[in-house]
RNA sequence: GCCCUCAUCGUCUAAUGGUUAGGACAAUAGGUUCUCAUCCUAUAAAUCGGAGUUCGAUUCUCCGUGAGGGCACCA
């Protein structure tokens, strides 16, 4: 396909995800990716993945690796990225320094950005008191009028400084896919610090000219950034750079509506796959809080989605993360699965006893398919298959049914069942050879005790659908080993 | 405290200036060869409040209320 240009602004679609690495991979970066992705794939874009480790204190490897499996697995495939490079690169905020180096001096040349003086316990006081006194705690700016002179003079003496962008008053105002215009006053952003040091840019700067190098089209990011794209727009028109599009996504809530944290769920979303969750219900799942087709459709391919995906239908309002949703739908997508595929997705989470018999886990993996919400719910609803559990005598009987009645029953059951050849087991042909009896004795009186002792639980999948997995020698064996106990 | 954003069933959401406000999850009640699950059927469940515009507003405007996010030399 053709790269898509966008009308309005006449350029190549290209979008990002910019994580930074100083946590496991978070449920809503996860969404973010996935509407960002869509988005690309819809439009016939470009999706790049950048990380954004400018915090060399909280910025770690082990983080960067997390993320970046989470995001392979839900399969959020990028174009570029620091793994395999691309023509904006690097891709790596931490490998850009030299290209931020650059802009900041060029800001400073201009007289556009200042060296500060102010200690962080200074700044303190300042925000204390403009808070008490009721207005918006910026920088109040005494540095600003500081000479070139004066600052290199305070610089070579070896003083601390940050450097700060010149913000003038006026109206800065943005266009919103999903908001519309959003309007807010410079003046209640003030001078903003952009860098630490030359060497030392910080994210609202380091963002802007990596979106500007990179040459993204449209910033796609959670609402907890609105505050952050005011402070942006300022930094590219000092740098003379245009605005992209924006579109703020509404928040992941917990039930309670606060933002959604680590208290409510696993933070790394590589938890989910080690619960049972498949990456296909996840981004369902993921894809539906704030979006939705136009149609009733609620289980939807990775396809159809990017097919359907629209920016403009995303909502306004956070949503709440639902995870009895989130396992219906999973369930719905292990249903789908051709057991071949089922066996292998079950195989990391299985004893390895278990693995020895691949026939016998395709068989065991039908009957169970459709009671699977997650994976893992396997190991234990599967077990009985694998070894029948020790189980009480009383058990067996059908609702006060005494025990030479039910033996007797078992019995007869076991005399069909001896004579039935192997190709018989069969859920339809053991339907044949069995229901007349249990039509004649009771159906609960038969086929309770039946089950009880194939399965030693009191619940679990019934008879004919045990016995086409167990196979005739084994349910034999389980029919003796319960007379016996009776 | 200040700034920004938002508001349809419990939850995720659909819809339109005129409908019995639709679907899904969850809940409840039935049904299908014993149990559990699946599956099927049915029931209950919502336009935050107040003005205005309009013949008509859930939809457009304003005010209120409520909720969320942000206010770092983090991202």
């Amino acid at each position: 396909m053709e790269p898509q240009i966008d009308i309005q602004t006449g350029q190549e679609i290209r979008v990002r995800i910019a994580p930074s690495p100083t946590g496991l991979l978070h449920f809503g970066t996860a969404r973010t990716a996935l509407f960002n992705w869509l988005f690309a794939r819809h439009m016939g874009g470009k999706f790049i993945l950048r990380i954004e480790d400018t915090d060399i204190e909280r910025s770690t490897k082990e983080f960067e690796e997390d993320i970046v499996t989470g995001l392979r697995w839900l399969g959020f495939d990028w174009d570029e990225g620091p793994d395999k490079g691309g023509p904006f690169g690097p891709y790596r905020q931490s490998e850009r320094l030299d290209i931020y180096a650059h802009y900041l001096q060029q800001l400073l040349d201009e007289d556009k950005a200042y060296h500060c003086f102010c200690t962080k316990e200074q700044l303190d006081v300042d925000r204390q008191a403009m808070q008490t006194q009721g207005t918006t705690p910026i920088y109040v700016g005494r540095c600003s009028a500081l000479t070139k002179e004066e600052q290199v003079q305070r610089i070579t003496a070896g003083e601390a400084s940050v450097i700060r962008l010149r913000v003038s008053e006026g109206v800065i105002e943005f266009h919103d896919i999903i908001r519309d215009v959003v309007t807010v006053q410079s003046a209640l952003i003030g001078d903003i610090i952009i860098a630490r040091s030359l060497d030392l840019p910080l994210y609202n700067f380091a963002v802007v000219v990596d979106d500007y190098e990179m040459k993204i089209s449209h910033v796609i990011r959670g609402e907890d950034h609105i505050s952050n794209t005011p402070k942006q727009i300022v930094v590219q028109r000092a740098l003379g750079f245009a605005t992209p599009e924006y579109a703020h996504l509404p928040l992941i809530l917990a039930p309670d509506r606060s933002k959604l944290s680590k208290r409510y769920i696993e933070t790394s979303l590589n938890d989910f796959k080690a619960q049972g969750y498949l990456p296909e219900s996840l981004v369902n799942f993921m894809a539906f809080i704030g979006w939705h087709p136009t149609d009733d459709k609620d289980v939807m391919a990775r396809e159809e989605l990017i097919a359907e995906f629209d920016l403009e239908r995303v909502q306004k309002g956070g949503g709440v993360f639902n995870l009895e949703k989130l396992e219906w739908l999973n369930a719905q997508y292990i249903k789908r699965l051709p057991v071949g595929i089922l066996v292998d997705e079950l195989m990391p989470f299985i004893p390895q006893e278990w693995n020895t018999q691949r026939a016998l886990l395709e068989r065991v993996a039908i009957v169970e398919q459709d009671r699977l919400k997650r994976l893992t719910d396997f190991v234990e609803s599967a077990a009985f298959f694998f070894a029948l559990p020790d189980y009480e005598a009383d058990l067996l009987a059908w609702k006060g049914a005494d025990v030479s009645m039910t033996k007797g029953h078992l019995r007869a059951v076991l005399d069909i069942l001896r004579n039935a050849p192997e190709s018989q087991f069969t859920k339809d042909a053991l339907e044949t050879l069995l229901m007349p009896l249990a039509e004649e004795k009771g159906r609960g009186d038969i086929l309770w005790p039946l089950r009880a002792c194939l399965s030693g639980k009191k619940a679990s999948p019934g008879p004919f659908e045990i016995m086409p997995a167990l196979g005739k020698s084994e349910v034999i064996h389980r029919i003796e080993v319960a007379i016996e106990k009776l």
